[in-house]
RNA sequence: GGGCCCUUCGUCUAUCGGUUAGGACGCCUGGUUUUCAACCAGGAAAGAGGGGUUCGACUCCCCUAGGGCCUGCCA
C-alpha cells in the first residue's frame, strides 16, 4: 500500500466543496452515525463549502416517517445545520430510472431476467466457486418471455483495477472482476441504493463522500457506476466504525446508542459533539474543543485509520467540562426538567428559586444534568430533614448544644454570604475551643441530613438565612 | 468460500526513520479537608508476534495472529 494520501487543501477551491450526510430512515441517529454527519458538517464549514442533508429512503417498506423525524431532530440538537433543503432520494426515482436507461443505452447495464430461483443458484455457485455474480444475460441473451419481468444490472467489467484513493485509507485496490452484476433497479422498478447514491451524489454536486468504514468497499463498486454512467467520481473518506467499551460492534447490549438516548442520559449536545469528534480525529493536541475550534483545525488527513471504542468516563469528564461552561439558565432549565420528569412533580416557584441559585456554583461540580440536580439536592429537601445513619450518629446531646450556641452567633450574623459565613464558623470554633472537625460534620448533618454539599459557608449561603437556621434549630 | 480494511498505555490519541515513545480520561499514592466533588503533587501503564530493508524502525516491506467490513431486488 502506498503512504497515505495527503489532502492537500490549496489544490481545491474552497467553494468548491460539497459534502453530505445521508442516512436512511429505519431507526434513530446513530452515534456513529452522528459523527459522520459532525465530520462532513465540519469539512464543509472548514472549506466554505456545502453541508447537505439526504434521506435515503428508497426501501420502502423499511422507512418511517418517525425515523425521519427522529434524525432531523437529533441533527438539529447537536445543531449540524445543513445547507439547502433535505433530498428525500425516493422522490429522485424517476432520476436514477432515467440513468439506469443510460448506461443500458450504452451498454454498460443490461436488463436480466432471471427468477428469483436463478438468481439464488448464481449466488451459491459463486460463492462455492469464490468470484462474484455474472448474469446469464449480461450479453443480450434474449428474455424467456416478452413480458418476463426483469431487474436491470451493472454489466461489471471483467478486466482491469479499481482504484479508491481514499483521504482516509489510502489507496484501495480491487480487481474489476470480483465485482457483482450489481442489480441497479428493482423488478418494480425502483433504483437499489448502489444506484440512487451514485446519481443523487453526482447530481448534488458531491465532491467529498464522507462515511463509515462499511462503505469501503462499496465505494469500488460505485466507481464502476461512475464510469459507467462516464461520470467522475468524488473523493471518498472511509472513517472506521465505532465500537462499544468491549471493542465488539456497537450493539444492544451496550446500552444507548441513539443520540436522544445520550441527550435523555444528561449529556450536552456541545459536550457529545466534543467528544464524538474526537473519536478517530486529532488535530495534536487539544483535546477537548468547542465545533468552533474544530472547524479551523479540522483536517481529514488527520483522522486515523482505527476503529474506536466509546468511553463512558471520558464522556463523562468532557461533559463536566461543559456543563462548568454552560449557561447558569440553560442548566437550570435542563435540571427542572430532569427533576419534574424524575418525580412526576411540578416544582413550586420557591424551590425553583433556590434551586437555580444553586446552579452557578454546583454546576462546577457536576458531571451530568442527573449529577447536577443531586449535587443540588440538598436545597431542595423539605424540613424536618430525615438524616441518614451517618448523619444521626452525629446527634449527640452535647453536640446539640454546641448547635444550640452555633445557631445563636449565626443568627446574629449581619452579612448572610459565604465569606462571612466561613469567617463565622472559624472564629465559632476557636471560641469553642476545637478545630472545625468538630463542627463540620455535624453542622453539616444538620444542613444536608447527609446529602453532598459543598462547602459549608457556600450551603449555609444557597440554603438562605431561615431555611438555614430553622433546619439547625430542627435538630436542636 | 471470495474481496477489502484495521492493530501505540485499560480507553481516546501524538509520533510522518534517530524522542527517556508525549498528552488526555480512568486508575493508584500523597496533600488540602467540613461530606461528596473539585483542586494540587507524584506514580504505574503502550508500539500484537515473527521476519526483513536500513548505520538506525512504532514509523517502510512481507508473513502470522487477532479484530472488522462487504459479498441483499437493505442502506
Amino acid at each position: 500500500m502506498l503512504p497515505r494520501a495527503r489532502f492537500d487543501h490549496s489544490a481545491f477551491s474552497p467553494m468548491s466543496v460539497v459534502t453530505r450526510f445521508a442516512p436512511s430512515p429505519t431507526g434513530y441517529l446513530h452515534i456513529g452515525g452522528a459523527r459522520t454527519a459532525l465530520f462532513n458538517w465540519l469539512y464543509a464549514r472548514k472549506m466554505g463549502g456545502k453541508y447537505l442533508l439526504r434521506i435515503e429512503d428508497t426501501d420502502r417498506a423499511r422507512s418511517t416517517p418517525e425515523a425521519i423525524e427522529a434524525i432531523i431532530d437529533g441533527l438539529d440538537w447537536l445543531g449540524l445545520q445543513h445547507d439547502g433543503e433535505i433530498t428525500y432520494q425516493f422522490e429522485r426515482a424517476p432520476r436514477h430510472r432515467e440513468a439506469a436507461e443510460a448506461m443500458i443505452a450504452r451498454g454498460t447495464a443490461f436488463r436480466c431476467y432471471m427468477t428469483a430461483e436463478e438468481q439464488e443458484a448464481e449466488r451459491a455457485k459463486s460463492h462455492e466457486e469464490g468470484r462474484a455474480i455474472r448474469s446469464p444475460y449480461r450479453d443480450g441473451k434474449a428474455p424467456p418471455s416478452p413480458d418476463a419481468p426483469f431487474t436491470v444490472r451493472l454489466r461489471a467489467p471483467d478486466e482491469g483495477d479499481v482504484l479508491n484513493v481514499d483521504l482516509i485509507q489510502g489507496d484501495v485496490r480491487i480487481k474489476a472482476r470480483d465485482i457483482d452484476d450489481l442489480v441497479l433497479l428493482r423488478a418494480d422498478g425502483n433504483p437499489t441504493y448502489m444506484l440512487s447514491v451514485v446519481v443523487d451524489d453526482h447530481d448534488m454536486g458531491v465532491t467529498h463522500v464522507i462515511r463509515g468504514d462499511d462503505h469501503l468497499t462499496n465505494a469500488a463498486r460505485q466507481i464502476v457506476i461512475y464510469r459507467a454512467l462516464d461520470w467522475t467520481p468524488p473523493l471518498f473518506a472511509h472513517v472506521s466504525l465505532i465500537h462499544g467499551e468491549d471493542g465488539k460492534k456497537l450493539s444492544k447490549r451496550h446500552g444507548a446508542q441513539a443520540v436522544h438516548e445520550w441527550r435523555d442520559m444528561g449529556y450536552l449536545p456541545e459536550a457529545m459533539n466534543a467528544y464524538l469528534m474526537r473519536l478517530g480525529w486529532s488535530p495534536g493536541h487539544d483535546d477537548i474543543l468547542s465545533k468552533e475550534e474544530a472547524i479551523s483545525q479540522f483536517d481529514i488527513a488527520q483522522i486515523g485509520k482505527a476503529p474506536s471504542r466509546l468511553d463512558f468516563k471520558k464522556l463523562d469528564s468532557v461533559n463536566a467540562h461543559f456543563m462548568a461552561l454552560a449557561d447558569d439558565e440553560r442548566l437550570a432549565k435542563l435540571v427542572l426538567t430532569h427533576i419534574e420528569q424524575r418525580d412526576g412533580a411540578t416544582l413550586g416557584g420557591a424551590e425553583r428559586v433556590a434551586l437555580a441559585n444553586a446552579i452557578p456554583l454546583l454546576k462546577k461540580r457536576a458531571k451530568t444534568i442527573p449529577d447536577l440536580a443531586d449535587q443540588a439536592a440538598f436545597v431542595l429537601v423539605k424540613r424536618p430533614l430525615v438524616l441518614d445513619d451517618k448523619a444521626k450518629s452525629l446527634m449527640k446531646d452535647d453536640f446539640r448544644q454546641r448547635l444550640q450556641r452555633l445557631r445563636d452567633r449565626l443568627t446574629k450574623e449581619p452579612a448572610w454570604d459565604h465569606v462571612s459565613l466561613g469567617a463565622a464558623l472559624k472564629a465559632f470554633a476557636t471560641d469553642e475551643g476545637v478545630g472545625l472537625g468538630q463542627i463540620g460534620p455535624g453542622l453539616r448533618a444538620a444542613l444536608t441530613g447527609g446529602l453532598p454539599a459543598p462547602d459549608l459557608g457556600q450551603a449555609l449561603e444557597l440554603l438562605g438565612r431561615d431555611e438555614a437556621l430553622a433546619r439547625i434549630a430542627d435538630q436542636i
